[in-house]
DNA sequence: GTCCGGACAA
DNA sequence: TTGTCAGGAC
C-alpha cells in the first residue's frame, strides 16, 4: 500500500496555496457559527451553489437568534438549494444551541453530534475549519482521495466506520498536529482533479505515489 | 440500505 | 437525460 511521506504533504500544500478555492466566502470567516451554517448548507449540495447565497445570508444571520427571527427568510433564502426538511431540522439546531450553549456553537465532538442535522462529518468540520483543531474530515471527498492513493476500496457505509479515517492516517499521517490547511487542500484537489469522473491525474500533486495514479499512467 | 432535492454540467 | 453534489436520519 502506497504511503506518502512529508514531501508529499508539502507538494500538496504547496499545491492547495496556489490552486486551492480560497475565495469560498466560508473559508474567509472560519468561526465556529460561519462553519456551523455553511455545512449545513453544503451537504449533498455543491460548493459552488452554496456560495452564491451564503454571503448574503451569513451577513443577515449573525446568529441562531437571527434565524428564529426571521424563519421565512431564512427558508426563502435558502429553498434553491434542496433538501427544503433541512430548514426545520436547522431551525431546531438554533433552537438548541440557544437552549444549551448559550448560543454559541460548541467545540467538541461529543456536543455537536447531538445537534440536529450534525453528524460526523459536520462535527469535525465545525471542530477543524470552526476551531481550528486537528482533526481530519471525513466526507466522500477526503475519501476517494485517499482511497485512491491506497489502492484500498471503501463504501458509502464505511465512511462512518474507523476503517476510513485509518486510511486518512495511513496517507497523510496521524491527525494530531494536522493542519486544517490539509483538509481543505484534500477538499480542493478532490473537486478539481481527483474528481470522481475523469481525473486528472497528470495534474495532480500526489500522483506519482497514488496506486490510482500510476496505474493510470501505465495504461495511458 | 434507503431516502431526500433542486441546480448544474456533460 | 443522466450523474453528481463539503451528509444525515431513519
Amino acid at each position: 500500500m502506497a504511503i506518502l511521506g512529508k514531501p508529499d504533504k508539502e507538494r500538496l500544500l504547496a499545491w492547495y496555496q496556489e490552486n486551492g478555492r480560497h475565495e469560498l466566502p466560508w473559508r474567509k470567516l472560519q468561526t465556529p457559527w460561519a462553519i456551523f451554517v455553511a455545512e449545513s448548507l453544503l451537504r449533498r449540495t455543491k460548493a459552488s451553489t452554496v456560495a452564491g447565497i451564503y454571503p448574503s445570508l451569513i451577513d443577515e444571520f449573525r446568529c441562531p437568534e437571527d434565524v428564529l427571527g426571521q424563519k421565512n427568510l431564512w427558508q426563502q433564502q435558502t429553498n434553491p438549494l434542496g433538501i427544503a426538511s433541512r430548514a426545520n431540522q436547522f431551525f431546531s439546531a438554533c433552537e438548541q444551541l440557544i437552549q444549551q450553549h448559550q448560543g454559541k456553537v460548541p467545540g467538541n465532538y461529543k456536543n455537536l453530534i447531538t445537534l440536529p442535522g450534525v453528524g460526523h462529518y459536520i462535527a469535525n468540520a465545525v471542530i477543524s475549519f470552526g476551531y481550528h483543531r486537528p482533526v481530519y474530515i471525513i466526507d466522500t471527498n477526503t475519501i476517494r482521495v485517499a482511497s485512491r492513493v491506497t489502492g484500498e476500496q471503501i463504501t458509502q457505509a464505511e465512511h462512518r466506520s474507523k476503517k476510513a479515517k485509518r486510511l486518512l492516517e495511513h496517507c497523510f499521517g496521524d491527525q494530531d498536529g494536522l493542519s486544517p490547511d490539509l483538509n481543505f487542500a484534500l477538499l480542493d484537489l478532490a473537486f478539481s482533479i481527483c474528481k470522481t469522473s475523469k481525473p486528472d491525474c497528470n495534474a495532480c500533486p500526489l500522483s506519482s505515489r497514488c496506486e490510482y495514479g500510476v496505474a493510470a499512467a501505465n495504461t495511458a
